[in-house]
DNA sequence: TTTAGCACTCTCATGCATGGAGTGCTAAAC
DNA sequence: GTTTAGCACTCCATGCATGAGAGTGCTAAA
């Protein structure tokens, strides 16, 4: 019994060496590859015959298929997956690769250019498509208001939230009002809402209307009308994520029918799908891979996606991803995912 | 001599007419046009032997060609030039397109998303790529500087210029600086620089940096420095234009060659060639339109172009365009460029 | 000037034969 | 019991010939 515990289900070892060398010869090259090949490039000292009845097994247990009858093997979905988590050996990265990435990202101030050029850096370096998503505003903290006069009844106001990140919206007045004035109102909607976030300021500011209609100064209630004025748009605008480097997945032969690519470029215009996925992907702690239908959208279905959650002062922010055909090389994308989300 | 003009350069009427009948066959389908089918076609009683001889006319004139020795003709450049140009039958359009386009446009409030919207809407009505340029910054007149302390060693500058818009800065200082010094560094700059263009302001700055380095205050020192820190990244961001519908390209069958999609979208990314090509056309009065080759682009060699410049408030503030293949139906897309580009 | 007729050309789809690559199975060897 | 060699079989890609279809160019007649 000792020695065929693999004819159960799971599978000896030198099984696992033999799917190993074929997901990485199909990898490079993409062609399906026979039991002749696959016997010499395993330096296993084995025949041809031996390698097909192990295929054949292998093609049991659904870690393997041929395309037709005679045309060699190529990993499946599941073959990928046993790959990918049991038998990965990552290359440790060059030097040079590390270093571009730091100073590419290090140089950036702000956060849009920061995420632009991780997108970047994520396609160039791997020759697929970096998908890098923007910082979530789950929680939008109001740190600061400011007014300042423009011409023509129009006011300017300042948002400064999260720290960091400054918001402008123009917002028209019923008069014009001087630069004290506004100043006033400022300092009032500063000390009602500072510190809190955008959709509680707003929900205050609406209180707050309601409750002082009659018995406020009217400096106070232009204050407060115009605070509402500025908080009703806010989360209009959502530019989730960025795309760089589309135009390489046409590259790949597996991906070249032209109504495949459609349907993943309008997949990644329309944004949606893909969101959902990469959402999925915040909460979870590291590198998480989806193989093939894994991700359970059908223009993805001929895709690889790399996903990594990356944090800024220890929290997280979004996530980056690279996509790329299922027979994308594993071991150079995750540790180039890795790092890039480490910086 | 009278009736036989036409034996020189120029092409009588029946020609025309054929050519005409030609061009918006192989618009609507695709497929070359052989002599028998554009006899019937044209509603000419004339047998297609005459219609052969014709043809074989233009295609010494260089209007049609075939592509291989018997599969009918389609147009040239050259064909759609004179099409265009001298037998165009600008199709109306339908009042609810044009409901639409101006319910569309006139909702959107930010330059930002009316641009988009634009975009959206060429691309949407006409089943190509909608491309709309940001309006020009050629002329950025500063207005108005403030800056707005934050923590850490971090001071938010503001500009506001060209009226409407505005500009964020975070700098970093090499001390905290009081609101009220703030305040006066802002004075001391709005004072210098105020109502100038960017690139001017600048070197204003930098003269003024050399100039009083010894006997000025350490306060103005500070200001000038800041605006140093503020101006340099000027030019640096340039989002320039809005491409929507790209995919749409991918449905024509002449451009389904994946290497010339490929050229085509990397062009639309790249920004250089394209822009090049928009500004072009900037100037220009009305409708342009590049067919095929004319535009002097490669990756363009297939497509068309139609353009036309738009204007807010009278002035010209950059360019709409639709791309698409060139037997793209001309009478359709002109009105829509030229209504969407009024609006 | 226009037309009819005919020979010719080119493409495209189809069928057919061939060789290469690879498998599955069986029987023999270890 | 595992591994191997051998063999028949399948599938695909390629090359070649073939015929149909579409369309042209040319010539001679109307």
């Amino acid at each position: 019994m000792s020695p065929n515990q693999d004819l159960n289900n799971s599978i000896n070892e030198r099984a696992q060496h033999l799917l190993k060398v074929l997901v990485e010869s199909y990898i490079s090259d993409g062609q399906p590859m026979g039991s002749r090949n696959l016997a010499k490039m395993s330096e296993l000292e084995v025949s041809p015959a031996t390698v097909r009845n192990v295929m054949a097994d292998l093609e049991d247990l659904g870690f393997v298929e041929s395309p037709h009858t005679s045309a060699g093997r190529i990993p499946t979905t599941k073959g990928y997956r046993l790959f990918v988590d049991t038998m990965l050996t990552v290359q440790p990265l060059n030097s040079d690769v590390v270093n571009r990435v730091s100073k590419d990202l290090q140089s950036n101030l702000s956060m849009n250019s920061l995420v632009e050029s991780a997108s970047g850096l994520l396609s160039g370096l791997t020759s697929m498509a970096g998908v890098v998503t923007l910082p979530k505003h789950g929680r939008v903290e109001l740190r600061q208001i400011e007014f300042l006069p423009l011409s023509d009844q129009r006011v300017l106001a300042i948002l400064i939230v999260n720290q960091k990140e400054v918001q402008n919206r123009i917002i028209h007045t019923d008069r014009e009002y001087t630069p004290s004035e506004l100043q006033q109102a400022a300092n009032y909607l500063n000390e009602l809402c500072a510190g809190q976030d955008l959709v509680m300021a707003r929900q205050k500011i609406l209180q707050e209307l309601d409750h002082v209609r009659e018995n406020m100064n009217e400096l106070m209630r232009s204050a407060v009308e115009m605070g509402e004025k500025i908080f009703s748009g806010t989360d209009s605008e959502k530019p989730d994520y960025v795309v760089v480097g589309q135009t390489n997945l046409m590259e790949y032969e597996e991906l070249s029918d032209i109504y495949k690519l459609r349907g993943l470029f309008d997949a990644f215009n329309q944004k949606r799908e893909f969101l959902n996925l990469l959402d999925r992907c915040i909460c979870a702690d590291g590198i998480q891979i989806f193989i093939g239908q894994e991700s359970g959208h059908k223009a993805l279905d001929d895709c690889s996606v790399v996903t990594s959650p990356y944090t800024v002062d220890d929290e997280i922010m979004g996530v980056l991803a690279v996509v790329g055909p299922t027979r994308m090389s594993y071991e150079r994308v995750i540790p180039i995912v890795d790092l890039t989300a480490k910086l």
